[in-house]
DNA sequence: GTGCCTACTTCCCAACAGAGAGTTGCATTC
DNA sequence: GAATGCAACTCTCTGTTGGGAAGTAGGCAC
C-alpha cells in the first residue's frame, strides 16, 4: 500500500531535473516558457504593471488573453493553454452562448505554480535597466 | 531633473513583458529555460537533490556543468553561458594551466535570479506526481 | 613529428515556433 | 435563404532553433 506521503517522500528522491531521462526534467521544459510565464500571470490576476499583493485569480476568455498577451499567435496561445490544462493547472470552461464562450481559470496547482512565475516577471521588469546596462559594456568591451 | 525614484518608477510603468516589443519580453524569454534554470542552480550549489538552504555559490569548471546537466550539448551550454555572461549573471575565468581551465561563478545579479529560478526546479520537482496523475486523468477522458 | 587534453566552433538536419488563411457553428441581416 | 459576422480554434507553410557529430586551437608529453 502507498500512502499520499510515501509518493511525495518518494517523488522527493526519486525526481531530479538535472538528469535527462527524468519526467521533471520535461516538466522543467515545459513550464520554462515565456507564454506559460505571462498566462500564469495574467489569469492569476496581475494585469498589466508590477504584480502586486491584491492578485485575484481571474476567469479569462481566449480572446482576453490573446489580447492582453500582444505578440501571441493563436496557434501558440491555444497549445499553450492545452498542455496547461492536460497538467492540471487552468480548467476549460466552455458556456453555450452566441457565438461561445470559453473562459480558462486557475486550478490551485496553477496558483502554486504562479507564485513562483510571477517572481520571474517581475525579476525581468526590475532588473532590465541592469542587464541592458551589461549587455552594452559587454559588447563595447571587444567590439 | 530625474532621481533615483523617478528612474525606477519609470522602469515600472515602461517594462511590461505583456507587451511584445518591451526588452522585458526578450529577457524573460532568454530567462525562462531549462538550461538557464539547471545551470543557475548548478552555479549556486544544489548540487543534485532537492534544493538546501546551505546552497554555497560555487565556481564550476565547463566540464563540470557539461557532466551535471546531462544532456546538454556542447553547443547549448557554450551558448547559454555566453549569453548569461554577457547579461551580467556568471563571470567566466580563464586559467592558463594546461591544459586551459575555464570556469564559471554567479555575480550578484545571477544570485538574485537563482533565488527565483530554484523555485521552478523544485515544483517541478515537487509536484511532478500530481502532474503525472492530471495528466493520466485528461488522456483517459478522451481517450 | 603524433597524440592527447580542455574548451570550444562549425555544419547539418530534424523539430518547433510564428504568420496567416481556412473552418465550424450559430444567429442576425438583407 | 444566401450572405455576413463573430469566437475559438485548426491547418499549412516557412523561418528559426536545438541537438549530434565532427572539426579546431593551443600547449605539453612522448
Amino acid at each position: 500500500m502507498t500512502t499520499k506521503q510515501d509518493r511525495a517522500e518518494q517523488a522527493r528522491i526519486q525526481f531530479n531535473a538535472f538528469l535527462a531521462v527524468c519526467p521533471s526534467r520535461q516538466l522543467l521544459d515545459r513550464i520554462s516558457n515565456k507564454w506559460v510565464v505571462l498566462i500564469l500571470c495574467a489569469l492569476a490576476g496581475d494585469g498589466d504593471a508590477e504584480p502586486s499583493e491584491d492578485d485575484a485569480p481571474t476567469a479569462m476568455r481566449y480572446s482576453e488573453l490573446s489580447r492582453l498577451l500582444a505578440g501571441v499567435s493563436q496557434k501558440m496561445l491555444t497549445q499553450t493553454l492545452r498542455s496547461l490544462e492536460r497538467d492540471g493547472m487552468v480548467t476549460r470552461t466552455v458556456t453555450p452562448t452566441v457565438p461561445v464562450t470559453v473562459t480558462y481559470e486557475l486550478t490551485d496547482l496553477g496558483e502554486s505554480l504562479h507564485h513562483v512565475t510571477r517572481g520571474l516577471r517581475s525579476w525581468a521588469q526590475a532588473h532590465m535597466a541592469e542587464v541592458l546596462d551589461n549587455r552594452g559594456s559587454y559588447d563595447a568591451r571587444d567590439e
